[in-house]
DNA sequence: TAGTGCTGGTCTCTTTTTGAGACCACCACT
DNA sequence: AGTGGTGGTCTCAAAAAGAGACCAGCACTA
């Protein structure tokens, strides 16, 4: 067990102790973490974090989202400070969106992530498929 | 702009052309980030980071959680090879929730998510009230 | 001996979230 | 005059999640 752990276990118990059920449910981080957990931010975090996009642009890159998916999670992304949302007045007018210094600074913890899912999908996926066969 | 972020533009390179269409539909990062991306994964992993748990105790530490919910969402994490499930053969039996290595592993990544949320989520909860402030 | 409680779930019903797709105004270009 | 691209919103259907009843089996208690 690494000290990344044994730190966060002593985290652990503070919570518990400040939310005084002995639980989880006051938890801060409880928050911050749903709203990068949606379905499509983390994705739209990282095509934000290559370069700003424009509304068109994202649809395209994330071919199976649907418009009204990203609408609203880029709305949500710009409400909790994530994202920067700003109109050019061309005609027809185009909207880019581009990560904040917040997004940036989130990212880079995302990133950790993203990197770990690069280096073991196949054993993740090697896990599903045994236990599929185990299990029917 | 850090390393880590010029690092990751190069790899977002790679998945638009692997996918050949310029787009994020094949990336095989998504499928890995969507099983943590859950509602109630990340909260369950952080759980069992810290300490093997029961059914029901975790039902108690996280008391807005419906039976339903925490009987598919560990099943889930249990498919992914994130945590390992054990009947002990008490009257009535009891079923122990603990992560294995690929779990603990995961969740080496996911801490820095964690962490980052510990110390930024007072700023995130600031951008939302200005956001909503302005917007109405 | 009958009642109560705890175990880890499943089943059904309702509510919320998401997806699919039509529709919109505006303007440029052909 | 028709077509296409802009960034959306609106409606309706499908999927997911929440609420709560129910279950068998055994221990403990009254």
């Amino acid at each position: 067990m690494d000290s990344k752990i044994v730190n966060l276990r002593s985290k652990l118990e503070v919570y518990k102790a400040v939310s005084g059920g002995g639980n989880f449910s006051n938890c801060p981080v409880r928050e911050v973490i749903q709203g990068v957990s949606g379905k499509w931010s983390s994705l739209l975090m990282m095509a934000l974090a290559e370069q700003p996009y424009r509304f068109g642009e994202l649809r395209r890159l994330v071919p199976d989202i649907s418009q009204r998916m990203l609408t609203q999670t880029l709305y949500d992304l710009q409400r909790d400070g994530y994202v920067h949302r700003e109109v050019f007045p061309t005609k027809p007018p185009s909207v880019e969106y581009s990560l904040t210094d917040l997004g940036h600074s989130m990212f880079g913890a995302l990133h950790q992530l993203i990197l770990w899912a690069e280096l073991n999908h196949d054993a993740v996926r090697g896990a599903r498929a045994d236990f599929d066969a185990a299990q029917g």
